[in-house]
DNA sequence: AATGAATGAGCTTTCATTCAT
DNA sequence: AATGAATGAAAGCTCATTCAT
């Protein structure tokens, strides 16, 4: 990322980018509609990105790293591990609340990692993130005895299942799902399955 | 659907559209694809579908339809509440295990589900039918006081969400989630969020 | 080839196709060029020749072969090696005259050949088998005592680029080569060249 | 050609776009290629040549003119139609040796020749430069008596279609001419055509 | 004199769909 | 009931050219 122009033009295509996919869908945004939405013409998305598939990696990469950016300065707040888990899901469905259209793109986007090799890169990309956060403050959380002495790897995986499994009711059909109640249940699902009562 | 061969054929084009979907994705399946593995020619599929979308469609209720009857029929042996939930939830891993393309298909074919209106109808018959059956089982638990008192969708859509999150976890990497473990812990779970203490 | 429209289809593909570069060049040939010439739409063409580079292919494969399929008839009516050699190079003097458009579109095509190892093969198809044809006439000469003792594959390459070089000459300005009387030239070089006096 | 500094410039850009073209083709050269290994801006290009065409024209010009020069030089230095006549020979040859990458970006720029027109003018500055030098030869040896009586065009047609026709299948395959020999044999070839016994 | 961001026409290629057989 | 040749719209991508800096 050399100059600032092409920061600042890379930038402007991603977001664009999402919000065409939010609303059509990945099979249905062709690159003219993204550079007809973003007011530029075709060949500059291809200037900066070389190929659709490189500009689909940049928006899954900014869309996860801006939820984790979010999460993580939030949760630095937090003063125990009990304290953080809460925020970690706490923040995670305010965070949809005030950003649907990246939860809309990204799962459509699933639709595009075909192969094998990109799923697991993805995956990388996408959960290992995640579940590392949550794997920390949950093994904290054990070794400080505010948990219960359950598999580190495994509960991160099922409390990410639990905020994930929402989301998608969530963008399948927002009415369905009222976020703020979802995070309490899943706050007190949380609680009773790993917080020790103290 | 008129005769039987009618039945066959679209049956054994399904089949072969998810193998294909599962295999390659939905964007890198053409219907030639389908008609080269099911050893036909493209005409029939446009003859007994359509369009690439009816097939989708065919496509996505199959899947549905199969899991949620397999799912049926395990909880209809359940004797009581208790019972039935964790038959629901183990069954529903089973039947991750043996039946990946399934679910390799329809995450992939989320992204072919582009508009609002297609999200709400796609809502309505994969997660609703879900919803209601473990709704009816936790409406059935808490009226005979096996279960805590909690809200009926919120539990039901919250079971779920563990179910279908490491799912995704899952076809991501399956190297990454244990189906049985995983069973076991959101067994655990569900039981320390909802059981009442016996 | 499986079936006759098959064959009938690419024949006239193949056909437009030297027409339109010889007229235009390769580079100026798109592919709706060779459509909109042939009467039938791009998409044909990708259906029978999957890409611009396989078109090419069978272009020049075409060219070739039909000049070599007219020689080898013409040769084999020589009754002594002198005899064919001077057919030999009548023939293809006489061939370039009434197929100045497959000569054209030759010289054009030898621009798509970009890589060494395409050159590599285009020598293999093209040249090789006139050296081949040339060598074994020049050969049998020898032996018999009719030609002087002299390399057989120098001399064959030697005649050939007569041939070839009076072609090229004629290709960028007809009007400079009087294809008989260069056929006579030949022919002369040639006898004295080659041919025992008797 | 005003200033120096232009002379500079466009020398260094004919020359590295002869090596490009003669690496990848000229099909497969943009002009971002060009002033990739040039180490300049594309702008550049445009700025001093105008448009690819002319830089083209530049090109090709600047590779007939080479040769000229590097044969003019040599046969000057001959004493006699006879010798001067193989020097241009084996000058010809010594300078394909040497000079490998103009003669398969000559090949290869000839499909960028497309219209009747602009092979009229690169016939006017690639063959008849050449005939004329031959032609000036033959003439004066067959006054001196040296040659024997032939057409004077058609000779030095068919001298310098040996020459050509040699140096193209060299550049298909290097490795099936050996230059040195082809030198040879042309010359031997030319002595019993056109050479009065001595 | 030089840059390189931006353009947009034009290319090849893919593919859902149609339809004569 | 089935075929597969044919269509043509639409896609991603390339690249000569322009122009503000």
């Amino acid at each position: 990322m050399a100059s600032l122009i092409e920061k600042i033009r890379k930038d402007q295509i991603v977001n664009t980018a999402i919000s065409a996919i939010a609303a059509n869908g990945y099979v249905n945004t062709p690159l003219s509609e993204i550079a007809r939405r973003a007011g530029i013409s075709k060949g500059v998305i291809s200037y900066y990105f070389g190929s659709k598939d490189d500009l689909v990696r940049n928006v899954i990469d900014r869309i996860l790293q801006d939820e984790k950016a979010y999460l993580s300065e939030k949760i630095a707040r937090g003063e125990n591990p009990k304290e953080k888990l809460l925020v970690y899901i706490r923040s995670s469905f305010s965070y949809m609340e005030t950003n649907r259209q990246n939860f809309e793109a990204i799962v459509d986007l699933w639709g595009s990692i075909t192969t094998h090799e990109k799923k697991l890169d993805f995956n990388k990309r996408s959960y290992d993130p995640c579940r590392n956060i949550l794997g920390k403050i949950i093994r904290e959380g054990i070794e400080k005895g505010e948990f219960a002495d359950r598999d580190v790897r495994l509960t991160a995986s099922i409390i990410q299942a639990m905020i994930d499994g929402m989301m998608i009711q969530w963008i399948f059909d927002a009415s369905a799902i009222d976020l703020e109640k979802a995070s309490l249940a899943v706050e007190e699902s949380v609680r009773c399955y790993l917080f020790k009562k103290s």
